[in-house]
DNA sequence: AATTAAGCGAGACGGTACGTCGTGTCTTGAG
DNA sequence: CTCAAGACACGACGTACCGTCTCGCTTAATT
């Protein structure tokens, strides 16, 4: 809360209001016109702003998108279920509804598709978006090992694996589902995954 | 019984070595200059062709990438492995080592990225790219229920289903893992996934 | 009336009525869309000809045209007048007349733009057009010679050049009403006109 | 009670640099590669100029042919003769040779030939070029008649008639002479057509 | 209250790529 | 050898955005 403004702050302060004004454009823009046409000339317009009022805050289009939708993926919680399975399905509801918002979809992957050349952004968005979410993973094996359905792992390095591991699948899955094979996110396709996760391949087909 | 072209058959024939030259020209394009930096004109100057040949065949950049990176996804086969672990960890590496080419990742996720707002382009990506994929599940179920490590499926919808989710989860987790987590997708690794994939998860972290 | 096709003729011949329609098309695309709007391949579908077959003719656009145009010209004839003053006046009228039809007045300034530079053409337009509208002059100078209305000059190539000054001063003062000053060419301005050149500035403007 | 501009007043105002630059720019270009071949991107490479600049300014080549070339013809100045005769002789010779210069002949005839279906062209021409030396024939004519030469008109929309058809009289010759006849517009010349225009046909043919 | 230094809107600037169009040539198969 | 059809290499078109740069005008904190 104390102000970190570095050196003296001579002169007029920037406008609190026209970084919030900035974001919530971007956001509108995203889900009106897609990634590669929005531009910034369009956001600054529906912000009410100069362009010069923009690149004085953010170095460019990558950077604008990953703060204004970074605060969007913070409302997922572990829902309060009683098994592993349920925390497994509820989880994946909800990341499969957020992957529906049209903001959502299409700034997370523009981001993701720019950081492949660029590593900095990679690491942007690996702090600021992912692994935040990691949470619900640890969570969650928390829960299950308390109920007995998961062991205990005692070497943190496994355990950390471990969780990496379930995070990749669980989120890389219904990214893929909902973004590449375009299928439904639903209760029946939730069940099917948790069933698969939890019971492996021979009994999730039997 | 034989000719199938259905419109008229008049007017100088498509050069079929424009085709080659242009996907050629456009993966080199994008391996030296990278997605967004890459124009088509560059493309059409080195696959020496003009822009006008260039979009009479695709729509534009997306399509056109889709198409060119198509072709290295087919480059996929199925591991000659002796067990339903092997075959996994098989293709996961493949597809790991597919997904280091620069090329290969900024591509895809470019054209994923673009694709959240274009149905047209999903459906093309799916069909180009992703269908053309799961014969590698259903190659490698077959051979699991041979070896009797997987029962056979009579009900052919459920049967799909069960391809569709486990493609899914193979190919959105090593993309998850490769692209946003940013890890090696090595042969521990990918012993971490089939192991949890086939065992589950409490004997997977047994 | 007579083949003079010099060399021997194999092959299917050209078709005769494919040269009127291009002619005819070029007028049309002419009058329609104007000169430098108007394409080789729009008069080839006009004319429902190939554009190989348009360019197997004529060498461009402004060979093209002038062979379109030319024999627009020679509707001009001395009318039947009783004086010099009449004659002029009626020469000057008809003159205005073809200049107020489209295609006449864009493709006739189109060639002359272009044959500014290119000698070939420029000699082109002086024997396919010009040239041959200075028996106008000669017509009406030998009347006005037997009506006693002007002196005879019996140096040859002395009334060689007046007939060419009356001409240029004529064909030019027109076309740069007509075209240029944007006003009409009608009766009182062509008797204006015939006046000045008669009674010369002082009696004209007394 | 001074400022007149009439709209707002607010961003970087246009560079005044910029529009010379690019009118020298265009005329080097017509000297060098011709109007047809001259390309609006050259114009702008050659001024250092961004395109952008360039069509914020001019809605097309026609119109910005029209003021580059409009320059040239304020150098035409009225000689200091000592008769009606060596006025007109003097502005011929000044016109012929400006005629001689191929960026004006080109030029010229071209934005001509397209305003023939153009309106607001022709008017730009006839305000940018024509009406602007009007000025040599008005000069003129009060000189003669302060000597004599000429009668007094009183009507003042007479003697605008007069001098309108004055004025196509002698820039319609001119460029009639020079573009079409192909013939010089030298001393001898001039000194006819003086002649002609002064004493009239009979006299001048005597 | 006056000064001062930065923020602000507007929009012009030099660039780069876009996707389209026209040119003149070439390549088919049919006549 | 001609024809209609249309693909081809080339190159200009006019537009859109980029990120930067003036402008003249606020707007606060410092004098």
């Amino acid at each position: 809360m104390q102000s970190r403004t570095p050196p003296a702050r001579t002169g007029r302060p920037r406008s609190a209001a026209a970084d919030a004004a900035i974001l919530a454009a971007t956001r509108d823009a995203l889900v009106e016109i897609g990634w590669s046409r929005m531009s910034l000339g369009d956001v600054a317009q529906r912000a009410g702003v100069a362009k010069t009022t923009l690149y004085r805050r953010w170095a460019g289009k990558n950077e604008l998108v990953v703060d204004a939708v970074a605060e969007l993926f913070d409302e997922l919680v572990l829902p309060d279920g009683d098994s592993l399975a349920a925390d497994v399905v509820g989880v994946v509801l909800q990341f499969g509804e957020l992957l529906r918002r049209p903001e959502t979809r299409t700034a997370l992957m523009a981001v993701v598709a720019e950081s492949t050349s660029d590593p900095a952004l990679r690491l942007r968005i690996r702090t600021a978006i992912v692994d935040r979410q990691k949470r619900l993973v640890l969570q969650g094996r928390e829960r299950a090992q308390r109920r007995g359905e998961l062991p205990y792992e005692t070497e943190p390095a496994v355990a950390e694996q471990h969780a990496d591991l379930i995070f990749d699948v669980i989120a890389g899955t219904v990214v893929h589902r909902a973004l590449v094979s375009d299928g439904p996110v639903d209760e029946a396709w939730a069940q099917a995954l948790a069933g698969l996760l939890i019971a492996g391949l021979p009994t999730a087909m039997a």
